[in-house]
DNA sequence: CAAAAATTTTAATCTTGATTAAAATAATGC
DNA sequence: GCATTATTTTAATCAAGATTAAAATTTTTG
């Protein structure tokens, strides 16, 4: 029998696993991650986290897929609030940075999404994969209303999530670099979007 | 007496077995790839990579080296090329995807840093970090000669590398692909550096 | 071709951290 | 407060892959 206010515990613990998790494998690498540096982040014995997550697999599993959502979920405010393709990649570009350098991160870096067991490795990489569909079509959008320049949308689409999955690579955490993120990053990745004529360099 | 040739014997062993572990840890991820892996791409036993590296720890190091070498020298052919600011941030760029996705190639995202040795990890985040202030300097000459516009130099660099270091993270190895990534990278992403005026969006 | 050096394999061992089961503790419902 | 359920710990065990030593093979040299 289980009631809500312990569903609400067990979630808030293993949501704070998943954020514990997240900070060891951007910090530690993933190897140099044992479950007891996650449990210790938490106060608690690596055996304990076991009553969240059958083993080490499920852990990353479940990490990346936290990493998926909150993507997901900043892709689809923008989508709703923007008012045209340019407006919506800005958004969704926005909300995305706001999750890598915010109080919700960290997401975990997907470097290991190969050794994931094939049913967790395909829900990641099919939920990836439409995460990158979606962006295409945000960008599809824009060149059509004519917000943003012709470009080629997947490889667009690329660049951009590649410098916003990256992010955990550079960004250790303090708050006055978050803040700069913010301030410069969405800016600066919609500024390759610009219906500007293009320039053939030197 | 180590001869001329038994030293170019060794190195290109060496060198091939760089490339079959970028491969791995690229396709597999570093906790799914083992020795033994590495080793069949070259038809190889596993006892016999410690003929060529310490231990597992020291390939992937070599391996990481490698690719900083590659980037490094990527740089220095944009920066000796390049008639200003922006040419050489262009040029460095072009040259360093056909680095990713090319024949020389695959280069190894860096992932497991933080569990290298530290000596070894010392030298690595140095040369990266080395990297990016080159990047940073090409950056900066431009915004002074006026062909890159006004930006934080640190947020565009990083935003860039971002993207380039991600490729392997996508790219898998086609030719075609290969192709379009060169055709549309360096200009895609030498777009958010074009010194127009801004565009506050939407 | 014979000797020496270089390279690889075979066949173990070793290590580390993941995993498990049972016991202990803490929280909750009545 | 007692019984029940949820959570955590203690104390082993286990497994997989890294590592090693010695032997075998291949390559090079003279």
């Amino acid at each position: 029998m289980v009631k809500i206010a312990e569903e609400t515990r067990f979630e808030l613990q293993r949501h704070r696993m998943l954020k514990a998790a997240a900070t060891c494998f951007n910090q530690k690498g993933y190897s140099g991650t044992s479950l007891k540096d996650v449990a210790n982040h938490l106060g608690l014995t690596d055996a304990a986290l076991y009553y969240y997550v059958r083993n080490k697999e499920e852990l990353v599993y479940q990490c990346y897929l936290r990493g998926a959502e909150l993507g997901k979920e900043a892709m689809d405010r923008g989508r709703g609030e923007g008012t045209n393709g340019f407006g919506q990649a800005l958004l969704y570009i926005r909300y995305h940075v706001e999750v890598m350098v915010g109080e919700r991160g960290p997401v975990a870096i997907m470097s290991e999404i190969p050794s994931l067991k094939k049913p967790h490795r395909d829900e990641i990489l099919k939920v990836s994969r439409q995460h990158s569909i979606e962006f295409e079509k945000v960008l599809t959008r824009g060149i059509e209303d004519g917000s943003i320049g012709e470009c080629n949308v997947r490889m667009t689409g690329n660049a951009i999530m590649g410098a916003i999955n990256w992010i955990p690579k550079w960004f250790h955490g303090d708050a006055e670099t978050a803040q700069t993120v913010l301030a410069e990053f969405p800016q600066l990745l919609t500024r390759c979007l610009l219906p500007v004529g293009r320039c053939d360099g030197d």
